[in-house]
DNA sequence: AAGCTAAGTGCAATATTATTGCATTTATCT
DNA sequence: AGATAAATGCAATAATATTGCACTTAGCTT
């Protein structure tokens, strides 16, 4: 809910600017990793206009706020759904429509920890993607 | 090794060229994710020198045969040491010294695997990345 | 409710990164 | 060694990203 990531950026003493929501309602509206030229083009569909600096001044602190993500493959920027937690963003990525689903999985999480020690390596952050096939496109 | 890698060349049909042995032979050596222009920085400081749309074709390439990997944050290359997998790619990277290790761990895909198919997702693809501190750094 | 002020945005300029078509060179096969 | 398909370099251009500064605005304060 863009609602609930404004009450994070007031929390933390960031002002709820139009074009903050105009982001934020974008990515959460397409759903799909989206470029900061591509927010832009979407933005000017509906005739709205934001910068494009403005739009990569944004995401970064989206991002640093863990409300948006900066996807592993292509790079494309995705509006994160589940409540934001430092340093773990899990995705699964439709490689036919292109849709993204964020996910948790505690246990993968501590397997994954785990596994890392078991190497010498002191894990404190997790980045995974999956690419495959949404449940509409699977069939 | 490069040596390997020239083979995989070979049996895709692929030539061995200077320029792609340098570009192998950087990565290798570096064992840090470097972007196209690192790579000819690097070759350029042995006396070497390859022009940047012949790295972008290399890295590409490599790539595309799993021999190299486009990191999921930050975006520089790395070789694969590992054998080469179609779309699994993982790897551990030090935050303070930038090395990176790659890893495999065949229980990891499975759980992910049965994980994503509970959430009506077919995976064909997954790419993961811890950051945190390697055995070196860490103490 | 109007005014204040730090935070945020837009703009212009510039830097960095990436892509394309074509002429030239080179690795590999005969 | 010579033929030839594949690969590289070059020049031009496109796309993406960053910086400093002037102007605007959200959210106080009264």
């Amino acid at each position: 809910m863009v609602q609930e990531s404004i009450r994070i950026l007031h929390t933390q003493g960031y002002k709820a600017t139009e074009p903050r929501k105009l982001v934020l309602e974008v990515l959460e509206e397409i759903e799909k990793p989206l470029s900061p030229y591509d927010i832009q083009e979407v933005l000017r569909a509906k005739g709205k206009y934001l910068n494009h600096v403005t739009i990569y001044r944004i995401l970064d602190l989206l991002c640093s706020l863990n409300l948006a993500h900066k996807m592993l493959s292509g790079g494309g920027f995705v509006k994160c759904s589940l409540d934001p937690v430092e340093g773990c963003h899990r995705f699964m990525v439709c490689q036919d429509c292109g849709a993204i689903q964020e996910f948790a999985d505690e246990g993968l999480c501590q397997r994954e920890n785990e596994f890392a020690r078991n190497h010498g390596f002191h894990t404190e952050h997790h980045l995974s993607e999956f690419s495959g096939l949404c449940s509409r496109c699977h069939k």
